[in-house]
RNA sequence: GCCUUGGUGGCGGAAUUGGUAGACGCGCUGGAUUCAAAAUCCAGUGUCUUCGGACGUGUGGGUUCGAUUCCCACCCAAGGUACCA
């Protein structure tokens, strides 16, 4: 009998349906292992081939594992809150839940097909309101609990509440707001208890505070950096503002140095921790404050600190900065600089154009051209401004700042080389010592004082730490980098004018977003100050609304909804009416009235739901107790699992979900919930597949009305040969003719490819040899159903390019079609066979025959057993049968455990062909190698495990033991080389010495013939390898 | 600009620690089988060649008996990006 591949692949799904086969308990004797692919999406255009790589890699591995006689953990499920569908459902009305469960469902289905051991009743959905109860919950224990930097962990916010009522905060060293006030327990405990949460806000890990967003009035929604391009909306070119709002903040800048230092501990790609470090952006150096003089006194001089006409509440001030400051200096420029011991060097100051400052102490002289910059950088995006680094702009305020040591006066300039977003968003300039401030200073004319010894900047600036020695630094000359960074902040120190800093480029993450398909959250406002809801009365489901755009009044989508309000004494959600505003409407007193309303109780909803990163930050632990109603996770299923063992997936996830996760991993850890505070142990990042592209050319004339191709190898040799179209084909010579009298003449000119639109044709109309098949586009395709093809012997040949994979460029191939026509296993074996897991790599259906004709040849060796015809064959192995088969085992093993899956698959066509050149008919030979081939290609494998007499599935039949005995040799064919050339074999036993081999090899007469009588100077043997004549 | 990854036949790719470059597969060429096609099987397939051999892993150097592999400089492509002070 045939190898039935449908008949086979249905029988076993359903199988390992029918009996679990993958199902997987939480305790076992055996060793544990989790096996984790980082969750899908579900989009309605369902799955592509790039989609199940990954997967396909996470399922062998798994399925590998089984047979090592592990408990193995795979699961799967669905990130389903997102975008798409919310897009969808306002174009539509139709709601999310219900686009979201029909993806689902497609996505199973495909799933289904390709044949994966998950263990699908622990499948999660995040949009499932049993699923983000969870989620709400995370976030009611991150409000509850605040971090604190001397345990160096989060801790509960009890216990904050309890060290203010005992001693205020002036002992306490926490991540908390800038503009936190210092108090004592006199004052706290005088503290309204609105006042009271207001501070403790302040230290929340997770906090409202007011984030500037891209508002898109005309849409009535926030955009992200790339929704805008050249400062108008994408969608339909709207205006932007910058905009305050008050949404959910993350404190995860309370973990950077955590998230940094975990790094060292988990086995990630290196590329990934790099762009994860540089994400964290950890500086060490100093924060440093600059006075700015007031207009009067730097035109004149800079004698003394006399002023007497600037009162103290005109100062602008940071709370926490113990800086003793000058009363007389309205303003400061704090920097932080990576070189405080180059402060000598400094010869201007630098601020980025939005800095709040710029309005303050630009002169009046300036004002027209510094509003002039701002207003031109407002209008640019932060990527080009950091893209472009030729351009050097910038403009100088009028204003001075003094130097904190010599008292010189600075000249402060704006420039959009410096960006607000970092540090302080301002720099002292040093342009001797930093290549940005050195061609800003060149091109502005601007000193460049020297500040290096024996270094020539007359050039370029010098920035090599190692070799630096300070000169005409007052205290700081003769020192080396090491030192004068030492001296230096002590000195700033001392004078108050700043202190050694760690900075960091993380930012707190914004967690609140202005969407409808997310998860809500657990929040109500009494008097404007956020209040949990009781864990019990989770979760809080989302409620239903008419339409899922913003309200008319600006409002995040939820605020539609007429249901949305908490009664704190029923616990449930109640109709907004209730919310009793008595003797508030009308009034313009604002929130002092709002503090005596009367509410019976009854408030309303936090109307922002969570971003998407919510949902996916902690999944990984709730598959680990998915249908659990009491508890995030049970102890015991935590304890059990304790983290991912393997976790694959994209590396585009590098600094989005896989950084949040770490943070939420190590809070829980900080929590004691869970054991471990890296979630992953490994992770490897599958490469993207991309698309074949294929193109069909149109000549840019028409013949008859007519669009006219032309096939690639005629217009290829044309253009190569410089010569005339109409001299490669017959059939264009004589439209050239007919075209002549109504064209006035031919057109002579060289054939180039502008004559020609590429157009791309559909993948699945081109065959293995780039042959178009021309009835098959021009149904596609009917504007073109009398197209002309010029062809070349007898062939339309397109071209071919790599393309992202994408509709419009019809190189998308989806994995069912293959399925159907190959079957899953074929599938599996050709993703695998593509080409290294973790390289992206080009797709193209063609080759899978390859790989198909490899699973007949696999089936027809067990003929034995799967033709009935035959009588069975149970034969002893041969030596040569063991050798194969033992050299499969040690190559296949080596390979999955280093995850390079393809050689695996050509290891196996090897084996396979070897056996069949042998007719191994041997059980014993080939019941392992089904075992070998089951993790790849799992159906054929159970079927032939079962033709072999088996009634058990194979998934837990123990991985083949390689016994070396099996591989030894008793001689080497030597490559024998002359100057590292080979030029012959020579068959040797492999216990000849070395010497022994010298003279066998010198003595050979083909080295004579090589050497044509020249005496060899040097002879190389490396016994068991290789013998490399020199002379 | 910076960071990361990569560059080997017509194509995807292989090559364990520096030791036979091009495994395996696709495609292509020729043959067998067939009424024919599909499928299958066999042989060949890096380039050049005076048929002896010579050259050949992005380019140019270097280390070595020997380099796809190690070092230096550069070029190109893809992805990322925050001019990080």
């Amino acid at each position: 009998m045939n190898y039935d591949f449908r008949e086979i692949e249905a029988k076993w799904q359903k199988y390992w349906a029918e009996n679990e086969t993958f199902k997987t308990s939480n305790d076992s004797e055996k060793p544990k292992f989790y096996a984790l692919s980082m969750f899908p999406y579900p989009s309605g255009a369902g799955l592509h081939v790039g989609h199940p790589l990954g997967y396909i890699a996470t399922d062998i591995y798994s399925r590998y594992k089984r047979h090592k006689g592990f408990n193995v953990l795979h699961p799967m499920g669905y990130d389903s809150f997102g975008l798409p569908a919310e897009q969808y459902a306002i174009q539509t009305g139709q709601h999310p839940a219900i686009t979201t469960e029909n993806n689902i469902n497609r996505y199973r289905e495909q799933l289904d097909q390709l044949g994966f051991s998950f263990d699908w009743s622990r499948e999660v959905r995040t949009s499932n309101p049993q699923y983000y109860k969870w989620t709400q919950w995370i976030f009611i224990q991150l409000f509850n609990a605040w971090y604190n930097k001397k345990s160096d962990k989060a801790e509960s916010i009890d216990s904050l509440i309890s060290i203010f009522e005992k001693e205020g905060n002036s002992n306490v060293e926490a991540a908390c707001d800038d503009d936190t006030p210092s108090f004592d327990a006199a004052i706290w405990n005088g503290y309204s208890d609105k006042e009271k949460q207001e501070i403790l806000l302040k230290y929340r890990l997770t906090y409202l505070a007011d984030t500037e967003v891209n508002w898109c009035p005309a849409l009535g929604t926030v955009l992200a950096n790339d929704e805008i391009v050249n400062g108008v909306s994408e969608r339909g070119g709207h205006p932007v503002i910058r905009k305050k709002m008050t949404q959910w903040s993350m404190r995860i800048t309370a973990y950077a140095q955590r998230l940094l230092d975990g790094l060292d501990k988990i086995d990630w790609p290196q590329p990934l921790k790099d762009s994860q470090t540089n994400w964290i952006g950890r500086s060490v150096g100093a924060s440093v404050t600059f006075n700015v003089l007031d207009a009067e006194r730097s035109r004149s001089d800079q004698d003394g600190i006399s002023g007497d006409d600037v009162t103290s509440s005109a100062v602008e001030k940071p709370y926490e900065d113990v800086i003793s400051t000058p009363l007389n200096h309205p303003y400061q420029i704090e920097v932080f600089t990576t070189r405080p011991d180059t402060i000598f060097g400094v010869s201007f100051m630098t601020l980025a154009p939005e800095h709040e400052l710029v309005a303050k102490i630009t002169t009046p002289e300036q004002k027209a051209e510094v509003d002039a910059y701002v207003e031109a950088t407002a209008k640019r995006s932060e990527r080009d401004r950091m893209a472009d680094v030729k351009t050097i702009s910038g403009v100088f305020t009028g204003a001075y700042a003094e130097h904190p040591f010599t008292k010189e006066p600075i000249p402060i300039w704006i420039g959009d080389y410096v960006l607000a977003s970092y540090g302080t968003g301002a720099v002292m300039a040093v342009p001797c010592g930093d290549q940005r401030d050195y061609d800003f200073a060149k091109h502005y004319n601007i000193p460049i004082p020297n500040i290096f010894e024996g270094v020539d900047i007359s050039e370029e600036a010098f920035a090599d730490k190692e070799t630096t020695v300070i000169a005409n630094s007052d205290f700081l000359n003769g020192l080396p980098y090491k030192k004068a960074m030492k001296k230096i902040i002590a000195e700033l120190e001392r004078i108050g004018h700043g202190k050694g800093k760690v900075n960091y480029r993380l930012r707190d993450a914004v967690f609140s977003r202005q969407r409808y398909w997310g998860e809500p959250f657990p929040v109500y406002y009494v008097d404007g100050m956020p209040q949990m809801i009781d864990v019990e009365h989770l979760p809080l489901e989302l409620p239903e609304v008419e339409k899922y755009l913003p309200t008319e009044t600006g409002e995040p989508p939820l605020g539609n909804a007429t249901e949305w309000a908490w009664d704190t004494k029923n616990n449930k959600v109640v109709s907004n009416d209730l919310v009793t505003l008595s003797a508030v409407e009308g009034s313009d007193k604002g929130d002092e009235m709002l503090n005596q309303v009367q509410h019976d109780g009854i408030y309303p909803l936090e109307l922002n739901t969570m971003p998407g990163w919510a949902g996916s930050s902690q999944y990984f632990n709730r598959y680990m107790d998915p249908r659990n109603d009491d508890a995030i996770f049970s102890p015991e299923a935590i304890n059990y699992w304790q983290d991912v063992d393997l976790y694959i997936g994209g590396s585009e996830h590098a600094t989005g979900h896989l950084l949040y996760s770490r943070f939420w991993q190590k809070f829980m850890f900080d929590m004691g919930y869970v054991p471990k505070d890296e979630f992953a142990k490994k992770l490897i990042n599958q490469g993207m597949i991309t698309g074949t592209s294929a193109f069909v050319y149109r000549w840019t004339k028409k013949y008859n009305g007519n669009a006219v191709f032309i096939s690639k190898g005629i217009i290829e040799k044309a253009v190569k040969e410089k010569g005339f179209l109409y001299d490669y084909s017959s059939v264009l010579d004589k439209m050239f003719s007919d075209l002549k009298s109504k064209d006035g003449g031919r057109k002579i000119a060289e054939t180039s490819w502008k004559h020609f639109d590429a157009i791309h044709a559909d993948v699945s109309l081109v065959n293995a040899s780039d042959e178009l098949d021309v009835e098959a586009f021009k149904k596609w395709q009917p504007e073109y159903k009398d197209a002309e093809f010029i062809l070349e012997d007898g062939k339309y040949i397109v071209g071919r390019e790599i393309e992202k994979m994408s509709k419009s460029k019809y190189n998308v191939v989806n994995p069912d079609a293959i399925c159907e026509e190959y079957g899953a296993d074929s599938l599996r074996l050709y993703e695998m066979f593509l080409g290294p897991l973790e390289q992206s790599k080009p797709w193209n259906t063609a080759g899978i025959t390859g790989v198909h004709s490899f699973l007949k040849k696999l089936w027809k060796l067990y003929a034995p057993y799967t033709n009935w015809s035959l009588s069975e064959a149970e034969a002893e192995p041969t030596a040569e049968n063991l050798k194969t088969l033992h050299k499969t085992i040690k190559k296949v093993e080596e390979d999955i455990e280093n995850f390079s899956f393809n050689t695996s698959v050509s290891t196996f066509m090897i084996c396979v062909n070897e056996l069949t050149a042998q007719k191994c008919t041997s059980k014993a030979i080939l019941e392992p190698l089904a075992i070998l081939v089951s993790p790849y290609a799992p159906h054929i494998a159970e079927e032939l495990w079962s033709r072999l007499g088996h009634s058990e599935s194979i998934a837990e039949a123990p991985f083949p033991t390689f016994e070396e005995k099996y591989l030894v040799e008793s001689s080497k064919e030597y490559p024998i080389s002359f100057n590292g050339k080979m030029r012959f074999k020579l068959e040797l036993p492999l216990d000849m010495g070395k010497d022994e081999i010298e003279a066998a090899v010198l003595a050979h007469e083909k080295t004579k013939e090589q050497l044509q009588g020249r005496e060899p100077k040097k002879v190389i043997v490396v016994p068991g390898k290789i013998v490399n004549i020199v002379g």
